[in-house]
DNA sequence: TCGGTTGCTGAGATCGGTTGCATTCACCAT
DNA sequence: ATGGTGAATGCAACCGATCTCAGCAACCGA
């Protein structure tokens, strides 16, 4: 148990530490034989080797930090959830950095992981973080991006279609009959947030009726209460994510009305958590899983060769009970 | 931006490396002078010290790990946000290592915080893992357990008070004039949830009625099956916990249940999600911010004079609207 | 003036690995 | 027998800090 070091192997090994260093990080230098006793040694011993010793010497580690503006939300949760297994699978240790939206907070993370030799990073940014800013740090350099588009600079970046996401709400609405589809947006700000917006107003024919779901906090409230004032409601809503959605429904209930009795509801998200909901809610899923192993994809891509590749998934729709054809 | 080291702020300020590292690590034991000039020299050149380095020499670190079966889960969502603020107010780094449940990923991240020198860890075990075969580890000595007690070992712990909890449910669904109360159970296996259960079953006046909610991805699916089964049914029932009084009442809602209407139901966690679900949720709330900063107090009062402290908290109601009086 | 403190700083070993270079040795062609 | 080659291993400096020990100057009382 006591303090095992190279050294100690070395020794109980009969050879030298850059034996057994190798032994270890370059497998193919050392010779099968004595390769294999050093390990059935340091196995004995219980030996592994320190991931800080390596990291100050070698000056890359493999922490990977995941930077999320709020982990209770359950898009960045299941993300990371995701990641770390993606992460896992590629020999790296997720680090999760959440910053509640505040660019000091964020800085600071961009700093300790620059210090930690973290070969690179990943960000999932909140409306309030600028990218530009961050590219200010060494680090910003190694950073891909997540749900958040940025073609100018030369960072890779994750995303999903949010227009074919939006054509899939519509369409699926449309063919259970509904003509007046109301959207309520999520907190501006954010890229994809506008882009499903602008989608909406590409897509809806007539006129488009946009619900203002408000801050964070109030969840909805505003929109709900903006559907309940209105002389000729939309008999079917699209809500800019899974936790609007939420959100709405749970006010709109609270008003009265019933989903989807009343109103459909179509969420954008794809969270599991959607499954428990009451009802069950139909949405938009985004892979959330392969933007994870993607991210890091191109982020050993960028170290490799400097490039900085965007990709883009498609959405796949999920039909649930929120959704029905319009009251008659 | 070039590799600063040490060295290079005690050339660029005219002293030995060890008075740099002085000033920084033990300000009073350097001349006030000397210290300010090397502090203005260090900040000019935008050097920090190599969190690695440190604590390669020191032989400990601020990484301190918090360990969760899933933090797709809200309640260890909130658990990680308020900790990692907790934490990070104390000099701390916090590390989520999610396991799954997996006793092997689980003695991975043990090990390789132990190899990162953590100074101590909070564990939030899941069913599967058994606190015993942790304490096997090195690093298992330096665990505090959230949410579960384990009296017997000299393991710090903090936890709410189950039976009191369940209490203030009952009176809350008594108060209502609620006479057959249920109970849908959570995953067997964690001493909360037996604690949970077992207050249900000494407070039930008159025949316990468990409703099983099945494995978590069922999430209430049987016992709403079950509830819709049943001759004479509860007007009121209390769930396990929150994600489970979502998946019930989900459930209940799609056989044709209305909540409260029909039947009401409590939770227990008091997640924010709950005034957001369909209706917002009537909870017993745990104060789960408090739990993470008074982990990380029992772990370093365990690290200073050996001692395992066992911390009972407090729940509360939370009222909200999934409660009602009992249909007449 | 001298031994004894006290306060501050420098020297250098050390933490646990990595890596370029030197060394050893077997093997092969000449 | 000689020199060349390549594989396997040892040697030792190095990564960026910490910390013990020693040195040095200033100061104190006798």
């Amino acid at each position: 148990m006591a303090d095992l070091s190279i050294d100690v192997v070395a020794k109980e090994a009969g050879v030298h530490r850059s034996t057994v260093s190798r032994a270890f990080s370059r497998p193919e230098a050392v010779k099968a034989e004595t390769r294999e006793h050093i390990m059935r040694v340091a196995e004995k011993l219980g030996y592994t080797m320190s991931p800080l010793a390596q990291a100050l010497r070698r000056k890359t580690s493999t922490f990977v930090p995941l930077i999320v503006p709020d982990i209770t939300n359950p898009f960045f949760a299941e993300l990371a959830k995701t990641m770390t297994e993606a992460a896992g699978e590629r020999g790296y240790q997720l680090m999760l950095c959440v910053t509640n939206g505040d660019e000091v907070q964020t800085a600071g993370y961009l700093t300790a992981m620059q210090s930690l030799y973290a070969p690179f990073g990943i960000i999932a940014p909140s409306t309030r973080v600028d990218i530009d800013a961050l590219m200010q740090f060494d680090f910003g350099q190694r950073l891909v991006v997540i749900d958040r588009v940025d073609h100018q600079a030369g960072v890779p970046t994750v995303t999903v279609d949010s227009r074919r996401g939006i054509e899939l709400a519509f369409e699926h609405l449309r063919s259970l009959g509904h003509r007046r589809i109301g959207y309520v947006s999520g907190i501006s700000g954010t890229h994809t947030a506008q882009d499903r917006m602008d989608a909406y107003h590409d897509l809806a024919e007539g006129e488009p009726i946009v619900l203002d779901s408000g801050a964070d906090t109030e969840a909805g409230e505003r929109a709900a209460a903006h559907f309940a004032a209105m002389a000729d409601r939309p008999t079917a809503i699209i809500a800019a994510n899974d936790m609007v959605a939420f959100g709405v429904i749970s006010a709109l209930a609270s008003r009265g009305f019933r989903v989807p009795e009343d109103v459909s509801v179509v969420g954008f998200d794809g969270l599991a958590l959607g499954a428990r909901f009451n009802p069950a809610l139909t949405t938009v899923r985004q892979p959330i899983a392969d933007m994870g192993s993607i991210a890091i994809e191109l982020a050993e891509k960028k170290a490799a060769d400097g490039s900085a590749g965007h990709i883009v998934l498609q959405p796949e729709l999920l039909v649930r009970s929120s959704t029905a054809g319009p009251r008659t």
